[in-house]
DNA sequence: CTAGGGTTAG
């Protein structure tokens, strides 16, 4: 082998069993795979036995072997032409700079260039490139100073290699230097320096670039023109990008969206449909690039009207099963609470990839479709590269919605294990999911792992603390929060608010509280009513509005206006969301909802309720009442008390868990009065820690008390 | 030279 210099060196995929390359004898043609010859340019002639030039063939292996990145065999097959004789052409020392810039390997393009001696200056300008490419720009300007002479290549590539790396200040440096050199300056230089320009602090010279290139007059080609208006929209000057854009003799669609991008990011969602209304006026050539743009406005408006408008088009350009188009148009009905128009988008899509698909997927998680989220996602679990971090994102808050701890900790492991947690959104969502699972040790454990926890995660460990009641931590969070610098929102205020409720540390914030306590405490009724009726204003589907007023009436025995409300409830089929109450036994679930006889054990079941023998609650605070209480009031739906879901999920807990466990049951409403006392009686007859998770808060009932100090 | 998806509460 070593005497046979012009052969691979090490070629294990040419050997077939014990079949040897034979010695001393030049490049059998037979043996050169085909890969050799793959890439190669047109103009290059396939080599052929009979017209082979001294050396083709070796060039072309080590160009072949350095594009499969095995630069030791490139190292050594280099040596032993050397050995042989046999001259690296310049192609192919230009295809290995290309390599290595692309590879991003410095140190083999370094030794490359080194074998270099009074090299064209066409090779110079490559190695320039690949410095560049490697991110050593000190490697590229110690070259380019020592060039004898540049070209206008040579500063473009420098330019843009600083310009690329943010470098802004040397780029310009090196621009007003090629200014002064008397070499012109070709366009790309100018596009990439604008296109370097990507914040409002690079705005003014983003407007010095501007102004030269209208003095010099030297650019103003439509490609110029374009970079800079889009330079003007990332710089968030919008009103220079629209007298650009407005300045330009041909407008394609590509600047058409770039402005549009620019509106929908200031949040004027308004000017971005204007625009694409001007587009259709003016007959501009539509693009899947334009349509989700302008269905991404659309959506950020919640406007199903123009957004089925725009459907309406897309049909008719034949789009719809455009993945760019498709996808964007699924997230619009997703928005718009269309779920189904969201389903019957997504599956006019051709090719769906993973952005359609978790637009699909927290489309089901943010209309509660848990199930069909989790299904989703064990369906993409065994495809290859359809999982993102969007997605599992959606795949927690859907298991927090659940309060499946065993999916949600087998989500995230199987996350972690394919690096797909998004820094804060994901890890945010999975706090949250740990706390709604009962879990703070591990909802603690992943706050703890963020090492710039922003305003939302803050949030959420606090939130989640006062989830659980546990004020202490909760507020020794919010502390910790302000100390680090990270500004709360309404939405941490709440969460303290809420952790507050049960503590006496922060005295203003529980005078706050007890202010709005006072309110409903005093049941004011006329209050209630214009509050509501400026609360249905705003959103006349708004299903609480109705229930708080029902419920503000009841308590006052305006029986007659309650029914009035209920009545115009249900001519608007606007349905309260069924109670119901579940638990996870041995992996399994079980999920009642009020008068439940479908479990198997519902003879059991009902059996031990009335073991249990809890007396008809007769709760005379009616300024509590949830929403099932209210309907309790009503004669007939006494009996139904009785049989309420968490009632029957306790029983079953009761019977099916040993007697040292606790039983822990999940709701999606409030817990009614009757039924927390009903639970403090069962810990205190039964001996049973009993844990129930309502819509608003974790309950522990331990020896008929409940950690909620019967506050919720 | 332009695009589409995800986080906190009541």
């Amino acid at each position: 082998m070593a005497s046979a210099p012009f052969l691979p060196p090490d070629p294990p995929h040419l050997r077939t069993g014990q079949d040897r390359i034979p010695p001393a004898r030049p490049a059998s043609f037979a043996r050169i795979p085909s890969w050799v010859s793959l890439n190669r340019p047109s103009s290059v002639k396939p080599p052929h036995p009979t017209t082979t030039q001294h050396g083709q063939v070796e060039n072309l292996h080590l160009v072949s072997l350095s594009k499969q990145g095995k630069f030791e065999q490139v190292h050594e097959f280099i040596k032993s032409m050397d050995e042989a004789g046999i001259a690296v052409s310049p192609s192919t020392y230009k295809s290995l700079f290309e390599t290595c810039g692309e590879m991003g390997l410095l140190s083999e393009g370094r030794s490359i260039r080194g074998r270099l001696k009074n090299p064209p200056g066409f090779l110079e300008d490559c190695a320039l490139r690949m410095y560049c490419h490697c991110g050593s720009l000190s490697d590229a300007r110690r070259l380019f100073d020592e060039m004898p002479e540049r070209s206008s290549f040579a500063w473009g590539i420098m330019i843009s290699g600083y310009a690329q790396r943010g470098v802004l200040d040397k780029a310009f440096q090196l621009f007003s230097l090629l200014m002064d050199s008397g070499v012109g300056p070709n366009f790309s230089v100018y596009t990439s320096l604008l296109r370097s320009l990507v914040d409002s602090s690079c705005l003014e010279i983003g407007r010095q670039m501007h102004s030269h290139l209208i003095k010099t007059g030297s650019g103003l080609n439509a490609s110029v023109g374009m970079a800079i208006c889009n330079m003007y929209v990332k710089c968030g000057w919008l009103e220079g990008a629209r007298i650009v854009f407005d300045e330009m003799a041909e407008k394609k669609a590509v600047a058409w969206t770039a402005l549009m991008v620019g509106y929908t990011e200031a949040n004027e969602q308004n000017d971005v449909l204007h625009l694409f209304m001007k587009m259709v006026e003016e007959g501009v050539e539509l693009d899947e690039f334009v349509f989700s743009i302008v269905l991404k406005a659309c959506a950020w408006l919640e406007d199903l009207r123009v957004g089925r408008q725009i459907h309406g088009h897309i049909v008719k350009l034949g789009l719809e099963s455009d993945v760019s188009v498709g996808t964007p148009l699924v997230n619009l009905y997703v928005k718009c609470t269309c779920f189904e128009s969201a389903l019957l988008a997504f599956q006019k899509i051709d090719n769906p990839n993973d952005v359609s698909w978790s637009a699909l997927i927290s489309g089901y998680s943010q209309s509660g479709r848990v199930e069909e989220c989790l299904k989703t996602y064990k369906s993409l679990r065994v495809m290859d590269g359809l999982l993102n971090s969007f997605i599992y994102t959606s795949i927690f808050q859907a298991c927090s919605m659940l309060a499946d701890i065993n999916s949600g900790a087998q989500a995230h492991a199987d996350a972690i294990k394919r690096g797909l947690i998004s820094p804060l959104y994901g890890e945010s969502a999975l706090i949250t999911m740990y706390s709604k699972c009962g879990n703070m040790d591990y909802a603690s454990q992943v706050f703890g792992s963020i090492s710039e926890p922003d305003t939302i995660a803050w949030t959420a460990i606090i939130a989640g603390y006062a989830y659980h009641g546990i004020a202490s931590e909760a507020l020794g969070y919010f502390r910790k929060m302000q100390d680090s610098g990270v500004r709360p929102n309404g939405v941490t205020l709440v969460a303290v608010l809420t952790a507050c409720s049960h503590s006496s540390l922060i005295t203003e914030a529980e005078g706050y509280l007890k202010s709005m306590n006072r309110c409903w405490n005093h049941r004011n009724l006329e209050l209630g009513r214009i509050a509501s009726e400026n609360l249905l204003r705003l959103n006349p589907d708004d299903t609480a509005g109705y229930i708080l007023l029902f419920n503000l009436c009841v308590s006052h025995e305006k029986w007659e206006e309650a029914a009035r409300i209920r009545k115009k409830m249900m001519e608007k089929n606007l349905q309260k969301e069924v109670s119901c109450s579940w638990i996870t036994v041995r992996g399994q679930w079980h999920r009642f909802i009020v008068g439940d006889r479908h479990h198997p054990q519902t003879k059991e079941i009902y059996a031990k309720l009335k073991q249990i023998d809890f007396p008809d609650g007769d709760s005379e605070d009616r300024s509590l009442l949830t929403e099932e209480d209210a309907s309790c009031i009503l004669p007939e739906r006494r009996q139904q008390l009785l049989e309420h879901s968490e009632r029957l999920a306790i029983a079953f807990g009761l019977l099916s868990s040993p007697s040292n466990s606790p039983v822990l049951i999940f709701k999606n409403l409030r817990a009614c009065r009757d039924c927390h006392d009903f639970a403090k009686h069962v810990s205190r007859v039964a001996e049973r820690e009993i844990v129930i998770r309502d819509s608003s808060r974790f309950h522990h009932f331990k020896l008929g008390q409940c950690s909620c100090g019967d506050y919720w």
